[in-house]
DNA sequence: AGGATTACTGACCGTTCGGTCAGTCATGCA
DNA sequence: TGCATGACTGACCGAACGGTCAGTAATCCT
């Protein structure tokens, strides 16, 4: 780690800009926060956060960048190892950037399409889940995953317990992101398996 | 079904203005959504809405107590059988209430917090989840679910899971709500319940 | 016909919002 | 010492916000 060369006044940065500004934006709701409330939180005035960024909205969206590329960088190439084996590998991965990323994904996971940069984090939610929709169906051809549970149902379950995380899970609590991983693809993946 | 002997000047009543009224926030967000906008999605203007309300956040109290009143129906007295037969009911009885009320209990998923209404729904829905969970405590406690996975996260995964339905599920889409409830039901308590 | 009932309009108000701009302040480097 | 660099201030703007109020419109009941 080499120590980042400051130069000039001293003060915020945009990476610990959008950290404050992300934990805002879920404590109270991207909408809800006023760029008045931001800079009370920074403890600078509301002009000195437009220096770092052009809009509120810039701000939203390189949070969300931020998450999608994380999760994005998961996705395992299409290689020779059994499907079952890749899903795992996806949802172990997905917890572990959730964990690394929390806010982010947080964030990720409230977007409802309100503005262009919104819509565009949605479309590129959408595509993630067709990949693993994709996976699940593969995993079933090969016979490692119950037929009797439809594909689509399975995989929308699986990611949607994974996305449910955010909304309890907090880093520091005893419960690292290994052991959460473990607990959940137990849970899961025995229910899922074929008998 | 008696007809609702309707007096006066026809228009919109409570029911149905509390109905668009959700279907919007749903959209858009609560926060994002103008008495405006909400006007014109009904046709009228946005004074209109006022004779039938007394604040924009009474809209999102009424929708609430709605959803959590429709949940808490749903837990059993404690009674003489198994705690994992309850636990079952419990969650096949949720996913009813989420199908029949999906749009007050989506919303109600949402609250964040900001205002005292929302904070009092918070406070309703974590004593729902303590119910739940002093519930799955009892099914390890008589050996019905399997005590490698600690109750906590693993009731956490149950109605995570759960309420993640309200991300994907839409009525009317070929999948009732009993085999929602069946499916759910046999890919999560197979993976639940002892060896 | 006429009153009771219910739903609605349009103009308006004070406040807050996201955003702008010209200038100031504190640091590292030569 | 002085200058380039980067962070920040304070006053301000037009638009949009939630909410108010006095009056009007359409229906049912007698």
């Amino acid at each position: 780690m080499t120590a980042p060369v400051r130069r000039g006044r001293p003060g915020h940065s945009l990476d610990s800009l959008l950290d404050v500004a992300v934990a805002v934006f879920i404590e109270r709701g991207y909408e809800a926060t006023s760029m008045d409330t931001l800079a009370e939180r920074l403890g600078v005035t509301k002009s000195a956060i437009y220096h770092h960024v052009r809009s509120k909205v810039e701000l939203l969206e390189l949070a969300l960048d931020r998450a999608l590329d994380g999760l994005f960088a998961v996705l395992p190439a299409a290689d020779e190892r059994p499907a079952i084996d890749r899903l795992e590998a996806v949802v172990r991965g997905s917890v572990g950037v959730l964990v690394a990323e929390l806010p982010f994904v947080t964030l990720l996971l409230r977007v409802r399409g309100n503005s262009p940069v919104e819509a565009h984090a949605l479309a590129r939610r959408r595509e993630f889940d067709r990949v693993v929709t994709d996976l699940v169906r593969d995993c079933v051809a090969e016979g490692s995953v119950r037929p009797d549970v439809d594909p689509a149902l399975t995989s929308r379950l699986l990611f949607g317990t994974v996305n449910s995380l955010t909304e309890w899970y907090r880093p520091g609590g005893g419960l690292g992101a290994q052991a959460l991983a473990d607990g959940l693809v137990t849970t899961l993946f025995a229910g899922l398996r074929a008998p």
